[in-house]
This record gives C-alpha cells, sequence and structure tokens, in this order.
DNA sequence: ATTAGCACTCGCCATCTAAGAGTGCTAACA
DNA sequence: TGTTAGCACTCTTAGATGGCGAGTGCTAAT
C-alpha cells in the first residue's frame, strides 16, 4: 500500500508532468509549497514508486514520468472534482440553448464544444436508431421511372431512399404498396423491420398487388436496417499541437485508426454505461499505446444511446476532460430527450 | 522564348523530381537515355534556367529543383496524355456501375476513388442545389407540439425541419398550409423560395389560416435555403506521406484551412469551368505556399453544377492526377445525370 | 557549340566535448 | 529511525570540428 507521503509525490508528478510534458526531477518537486521534504527524500519515494512501476524513467539520468499504472492510480484516487469554470459553464448553456431541432447538427456542435473545452479530439457516436419506431412512410414519385420513399421515425429521425418503380407497376399500385405497408410497419422497431416486412406483408402485398414480386427487391433493400450509427470528429488538429505528436508517423497510424469509423463505432458502443477512462495500452489498439480515451454515454428519457468522449495523449488533463465530459453527456441527454420530446 | 533543348532539359528535371523529391543534378540528367549531352552542357542550360526563373537551388552546392513558374510550363506545354491504366478504368467502372442513388454516397464514394487513385487529398464540391424545384412539401405530425415538415426536391433531394406547432393551431390548420403552399410552391426554385413565401404566399395564407401568424417564423426558417453545399473530403491522411509534411507545423496549418469548409467552398465554386491547375503561391494561400491544386467542374445534364479537385505538394504528378481527375468529372456528370435522370 | 577537367561550395554526418540535469548511495544528523 | 547533505556517476543535449560527397561554375581544349 502507498503511503500518504508517495501518493502526495505520485500526484504533484502527475499534475506538474501533464503540464510541462517533460520528465519531473526531484528537485522541482521538492519545490513545491505544498511538499515540505528534501530533494534526497523524495528521490527515495521516486524510487520506491518506480518500483512498484507507478513511474518510470525515460533514461537513467532523466527525471521520471508516470507509467499508465501511475495515471490509473491518479485517475482512480486522486481525482477530486474542481469547481467548473465560468467561462466553460458559459459555452456549453450557449450552445444547448440554441435550440437546435436536427440531431444531426446536435451531435455536431457537442463534437465542436467537446474539442473545442478540452482541447483534445473529441469523438461523439449518434444515437442507436434501433429502438425507434416507423411513424409514417411515404413514396413520392420523381418521374415516371422513380420514386422516393420517405421513412419518418417517431423520433422525428426522417430516411429517404430513391428507387426505381418496376416497369410494370403504376402509381396506383405504388399507393396500394404504401398503404398496406403503413398500416403493417407503423409502430414497428427499425431493427424489425425488414423482418416483418419478410415474414408478414409479403403475403398480403402479394395479395393485394399486381406485379409485386418485381418490386420485393427494391423494397427490401429500403428496408434494410439502416447505415451503422454515424460517428462526429471534432479538433483532431488539437492532437497535432501536443509534443507527443511531434513525428508524422504516429499521427498517420492514429488518423488512419480513426478514419475508419467502424473501429470507432465497436469501440464506442462496446464500452459500459456511464464513464470511461482507459489509459495507454488498456485501449488495446496498437496506435493507441500513449493515447488515453475518456467516454461516457448519454441517453434519452433515461434510455442510453450513445456515447462520445475525448483522445489525447496519456499525459493528459483527466480531472478537467473528465468534468466536461460529464457535463456534456448530462446536457445532450437533456437536449436530446427534449428534441425526443415524448416517451420512448 | 525556350529551346528544344532546355524544355527537355525542364522536363526531366520536372519528372525525376516528382519521383524523387530530391534536388536533381546535372549528372543524373545525363544519364538518361533520353538526353545525349553531357553533364557540363547540361549545367549551362541548367543555369540559364535558373536565370529564367524555371529552376531553382535549394543551395549553392545542390542540385536544382522547379520552381513554380517552372511547374506552370510544364503543365502548360510539355504534358501529353499518357494512356489511362488499364485498373484505373476498372476502379472508376466498377464505382460507377454500383448505381449508388443517394447523391450524397456517391460524392462521398467520388471522393474516395480520387483520392486513393491519385495518392493526393482529394475534395468533392456537392451539386449547387440553388435551381432544383420543390417537387412536393409534407408536414408529418410527429406530436401534439411538433411536426416534422419534408421538402422533396426534382431531383429527389429531401430535406426535412421539426418544427413546433404553435399552440393554437390543429392539425386541421397544419393541412391547409401544406396545402396552400404546395399550391404555391411547387416547381419554385430552391434560390426563390424564401422570396416567393414572403411575397405572395403569405397573403393568402392569413386569409385561410387561423393563427397564421404563430406560425409565420418557424415557417420561413424552415424556407430559408439550405445550408452551403456539403464538402466532402477523402484521403487526407495521404498528405502524411508525402516527404514535404514531415513537418508537423505545416501539416496542421494546412489542416486547419481545410477544416474551414466555407474556405473549400468558395475556393472551388469559384474556379472557372473545366480543368484548373493551381500551383503554389497562384492559390493565393499562405499555407498553401506549396501545394498545389487541380480541380475541375462536373455537370448534371451538361449544366455546371460542382467540381472536385485534388490537393498535394507542388511536387506532383500532375500528367496523372489531370488524367484521373478528367476521367472522374466526366464519370461523376454521367452518373449524375443518370441519378437526376428528367431534365432540368 | 560542346565537353573535359578542376577548384570550390556547402550540406550532411559522424565524432567529440562540455554543460547540465538528475540519480543513487553513503554518511551524518535530529 | 526517518530525513537530509554531499558527492560521484550517468546520460542527454547542444555546439563545435572535420572529412566526405554531390554538385556547381568556370576555363580551356576539342
Amino acid at each position: 500500500m502507498l503511503s500518504r507521503r508517495q501518493l502526495l509525490i505520485l500526484q504533484a508528478i502527475v499534475d506538474d508532468y501533464v503540464q510541462s510534458a517533460e520528465p519531473i526531477g526531484s528537485r522541482s518537486i521538492s519545490k513545491r509549497t505544498d511538499i515540505p521534504f528534501s530533494p534526497a527524500t523524495i528521490r527515495n519515494e521516486m524510487a520506491d514508486l518506480e518500483d512498484m512501476g507507478y513511474l518510470q524513467k525515460p533514461h537513467s539520468s532523466a527525471g521520471r514520468v508516470p507509467s499508465n499504472k501511475g495515471y490509473r492510480l491518479y485517475v482512480d484516487h486522486l481525482l477530486y472534482p474542481e469547481p467548473v469554470e465560468e467561462h466553460e459553464i458559459l459555452d456549453m448553456e450557449k450552445m444547448f440553448s440554441q435550440r437546435i431541432s436536427e440531431v444531426e447538427a446536435v451531435m455536431k456542435k457537442t463534437a465542436a464544444v467537446l474539442s473545442e473545452l478540452t482541447s483534445y479530439a473529441s469523438i461523439v457516436l449518434g444515437p442507436e436508431m434501433d429502438r425507434t419506431r416507423l411513424k409514417q412512410l411515404q413514396m413520392i414519385p420523381l418521374t415516371s421511372k422513380q420514386a422516393i420513399a420517405i421513412l419518418v421515425t417517431d423520433t422525428g429521425h426522417v430516411e429517404n431512399r430513391t428507387f426505381d418503380i418496376p416497369e410494370k407497376m403504376n402509381v396506383a399500385d405504388l399507393e396500394k404498396v404504401v398503404n398496406i405497408l403503413n398500416d403493417q410497419l407503423v409502430d414497428t422497431p427499425v431493427g424489425q423491420w425488414e423482418e416483418k416486412l419478410m415474414a408478414e406483408s409479403t403475403r398480403l402485398l402479394k395479395q393485394h398487388v399486381r406485379h409485386y414480386e418485381d418490386m420485393f427487391g427494391v423494397l427490401r433493400s429500403a428496408f434494410k436496417p439502416e447505415k451503422s450509427d454515424q460517428v462526429f470528429y471534432g479538433g483532431m488538429m488539437n492532437l497535432l499541437t501536443q509534443p507527443e505528436f511531434k513525428d508524422v508517423d504516429r499521427v498517420r497510424m492514429i488518423f488512419e485508426w480513426l478514419d475508419h469509423s467502424e473501429n470507432v463505432h465497436t469501440l464506442l458502443s462496446n464500452s459500459q454505461e456511464g464513464l470511461n477512462v482507459r489509459i495507454g495500452k488498456e485501449n488495446n489498439i496498437e496506435a493507441f499505446a500513449d493515447m488515453s480515451m475518456i467516454t461516457a454515454t448519454y441517453s434519452i428519457g433515461g434510455r442510453t444511446v450513445g456515447s462520445l468522449g475525448v483522445i489525447g495523449p496519456t499525459r493528459m488533463e483527466y480531472e478537467r476532460a473528465i468534468r466536461l465530459i460529464r457535463q456534456l453527456a448530462n446536457g445532450l441527454s437533456t437536449s436530446l430527450t427534449k428534441i425526443y420530446r415524448h416517451d420512448i
């Protein structure tokens, strides 16, 4: 177990290192007013902390740097919430008060604000749509050969697909299809559209609509579960200002990983509810060996539907970042709940 | 005026430098089988070319490097079309044969393919919507307080806005509004929606709909000309592999400029019809001092509606890039014309 | 007009050195 | 016994030095 003094020293080292990005020596720690010990004493403690794996030396005659384990301890036990700063609150309030009613716009804005305030890179995973229900289906003919299907969900989300009208069909036939589908599918959760379409509706449609077979394929693809939830990025450039990314190859690896949004998607959607802090190799991603990721989930009407987070060097202002993410996740939850006003 | 030999040498230098990214010496040029002159002769010519401003020396004992002026001459006079390569055609055909019917998807795909084939960064500016016409307006109530307006254009583009229903209005009132607006606005080009709404429709609406005033603001903002056309990026990471971007600060400046899509938007939408090559400072952008940009416009049914391009170092494979962009712009034009099948 | 020859320039790289920061250890101290 | 002063030692960094090589510009010969 660590002594009170060791904890104090570890904390001081992490705090200083986060600021300076340079190895911390015993002398500079001993100079701090909150640590009344000589460099020699501190050296002893540092050596012990290193033995226990909380600190590392870049090389034998350098100061100490926190290890992943050290950061982990810091995050788990040495973090006390600071009051949220005035201007941070202002920024957020200003943002959420704008009454943005498009979900996509809210997401983008959130990503932008999050990266702005933390000065790390931010990621926001759009709300999962699986359980939203079909509110209304419409088809609008564009030409005699093409029409557009519009799907509105109870959350106000609108999807549309253009499709070709089978040659032998006319507008009246199309209307029949729409009517039957509306009867059948309204209030069906997104996740079950395709299944339900295949199982029940097809029989009915075949009975009532001429040449329905020609349309089947088209319809099926229109009702395919929508593309994976969107990922919104913000402030990727912030990473470039950090000294740990002065090497372009490193940056490239990271950006390439982030470029594949399916990566990000699986990562974020697998994280558990509430706040998550993943330090360095805890991410299990090669390119992220010395990056940390802080994520939080947000919810709509109490149900968790997505998450957001920041990515930065392991040398991160955990306290501040955690505070801001918490705050934003809450704001986002209330904001979205307001948009999706009704019960889900 | 440049002699035939000088042109030959300039061409050789550009070609070699584009490959190697290192200053080219007289010796290596003289070794080329297509140049039967001794290094000394070439040195003389090089000195002349430098005097005329087509070449530069990084330092006094290095080889020569093309200047912006040199690249310009090369692009304007020394570029002969090479046959398009087999696999390039294949890639493009595969892409355009996918019959992607969503415009947005086509744009994204185009950006991806363009950056993939050129291995530079690509930009695609979505089609300008100004002249598309309203095909149909629908409003779908979500709750008693909220509804969603759906605008379909004759190009199959769908826009939707969620809005609050004024307290005193009911669904019947809403229907009336929709009917009147449809009568009035169908076939009106996007650019004139707002104007026409204000001028003619409002009078009518006031007459026939109770409490119309409460709705006015909402409606007006729904018919605001849509957000500026979208910009799609591809292969930003490709830039990082170029040796001229090994400096992170440089990369940051460029990315930050690109991050502001309004920059990109004005730049691209101001470029003239057809193919454009802007070399280095011709871009008039500080961060782009040694970047080149090649853009081309694409059209729908013969009318120019957008553009696409690549960004790379001035040391660029102009020939190849130009060829690919031309090809893609054509492909995009036919593909979009097919989507927007009817006359515009 | 072209080319061979040659002195010269200059960046690059490896080597070296001195300075400085920081450590670990030992012995003295409270 | 816990703390500290002192000191030798280690290792990085920055700057200086010098040879190497690629490339040039000029001159004189072809």
